[in-house]
DNA sequence: AATGAATGAGCCTTCATTCAT
DNA sequence: GATGAATGAAGGCTCATTCAT
């Protein structure tokens, strides 16, 4: 019986020093949020974190850097769960492995949202997309060939394509659609092992 | 106080002006495809068609007009396909049902992709979104339900979601990469004999 | 014992050949009434008086040029007013000559109503304010010493200036308000009479 | 939907700031009362207070606003005004009040002007002017019924309509012409004697 | 270092006016 | 002559970014 872990603060948020910094970066996910990379001013986004709009301009040169810095602590976060998955991938079953996979897309969700918005949009950073897409489905197809050692390596490149992308789904479904991802996992050990 | 009946672009009354509009549109989709709704500017698409601001904006009373026409067009294009399946649904198999769709995607492609830009675009038009999505997904489902009368409506429905989505997959796959829409067919035919 | 004139049709207007040139010189009192000199848009002119746009600057090559078409007219009809009373100055008491002035204010109220919207109207064609304001001014002020023969010709065009902006209430009031009509009246008798 | 708080100017925090504003209004006057409301561009405002448009955005969010301000500033004075000649009204005699009448336009020239010109601007604030000009006249009722006793409160009404167009040609005159404002000053005293 | 004023390029849009058909 | 498409200057306004205090 495992003393139940007390729920985690709600925003640990950012380990940065300056709270300004810190409250910057929330005021941004919350704007980039609700109006997207181009919509949102850097001057709603100062106002919400009670920031000068001359000190946001101190900590983040331009509104590139501030949503950049957004995409880093992201892809940070992506990383450790997906690290946290290759680390016991090794005999996963199918089922397992789907479960896994499903749970971190889960875990992600609130953030996914804004980084895709901010990839998304056209122009400055969107040149990061390709990229780190493309880093993530490597990691992924690690894991994937670590848990299904019958796979190839280019199997389990396009594999990883097809998973991250049906993993989206959960990202975009409503917390209480639970249906969707257990369609998904399904859905995932099934083409775990299909062949 | 007017009507404040949604301005709908201007048909053009002679042949210069049909050429404009063809121009205009043309010019229109390779900029939101490139840049998206936000940060598109009228003025780049008037001079891409060559076109004088002012003509650009005789046709399309502004910028949202402008996006709405492709959404239109390409909503179009979806119901004349998905139509097309429905028509022989009755009977397919689930491999030829699973190949119908993949097709289908496969021939929307190019629009697919400014749709989604232009859909996804916060604030003006993102209204159509929703309904537009949850329109097609009740499309989608009825062809199910005649191809595998053994679904209820609710199954049919959910399925009909992650069939979607999963779909998306073919519209942003370069088309030279032919296994990932192999794989996606092999997916959803599984998806529909499962169980 | 004269027979009632029958009233005249409402508007026989412009004798001007062109029934075009009546129908934009309508269109523009409407627009100019409703929008003013600045807001009021040629194209919608040209549309209230369905006449192609590019009729209308056949016929005004600008839009100043229809504002004067405007205000000629309406110095005509000022004119043609002012005349008749003129024609009858001698001898008249000065309650006959403030009815008189107040009545021709009334028939004219209208019109003066855009006159007096162009006039204001900053730029363009203002210039003509004083002018017409001075020259209208003189011909009141032969009317005056014409009816009232002690006056000198300095203090006729003094007395000028002042009646001409009292009447200028007439002109501002809606039809049903009798009793402005009756004070001015009774103001400009006292006036007349004072010395 | 944030409630529409009509905008407001921003008020300056600093030094700086506030001659900003006042150079910003001086120059609006300059501007509205050469071109009118429609024709002021406020580029041109900006221009000839060597403020750069995003700092005239900065104080005025916009054109309306910045009329406004002029509005505001004109009602006060004019309270003012009235009201000192109200704290006197009672026991007047018809001549004295005709001279405070005078008088008090007379010191409201200057602003008068442009005050009217904004006013008088269809569109935008036009709705205030119907307002104001009601308001005044009932101060101005009061005043008159507070002098001359006799009054009832309808012809009070009535007569307060009247002055306050009278009184408009004080404003409308050059300083210089004191017989103007002798005549009206006659005029007055007669009218409020008449009866 | 913090604050908020200043700046100006650039956006969307309108409209008078000209031109080709 | 009539028609309506084409043109582009100009306007109001926003916002990222820089600077003075």
């Amino acid at each position: 019986m495992s003393i139940p872990t007390p729920p985690a603060p709600l925003a640990p948020k950012r380990r940065r020093g300056h709270l300004r910094v810190a409250a910057i970066l929330d005021a941004a996910e919350t704007v980039f949020a609700e109006k997207g990379y181009d919509a949102a001013t850097m001057t709603e986004i100062a106002a919400r974190s009670k920031t000068a709009i001359g000190s946001l301009y101190r900590f983040f040169p331009n509104k590139e850097v501030l949503a950049q810095a957004f995409l880093s602590d992201y892809v940070e976060k992506v990383l450790e769960n997906l690290n946290g998955i290759a680390a016991h991938a090794e005999g996963m079953t199918p089922r397992q492995l789907a479960e896994a996979l499903v749970a971190y897309r889960i875990a992600l969700k609130e953030h996914r949202r804004v980084a895709s918005v901010l990839v998304e949009a056209g122009g400055d950073m969107s040149g990061m997309r390709g990229d780190l897409s493309a880093f993530l489905r490597t990691k992924l197809s690690a894991i994937l060939r670590s848990a299904l050692p019958h796979l190839d390596e280019a199997r389990a490149a396009e594999m990883a394509r097809l998973i991250q992308h049906v993993l989206k789904l959960v990202s975009e479904t409503s917390p209480d659609e639970k249906a969707v991802a257990a369609d998904v996992t399904d859905l995932l050990e099934f083409y775990f092992t299909k062949r």
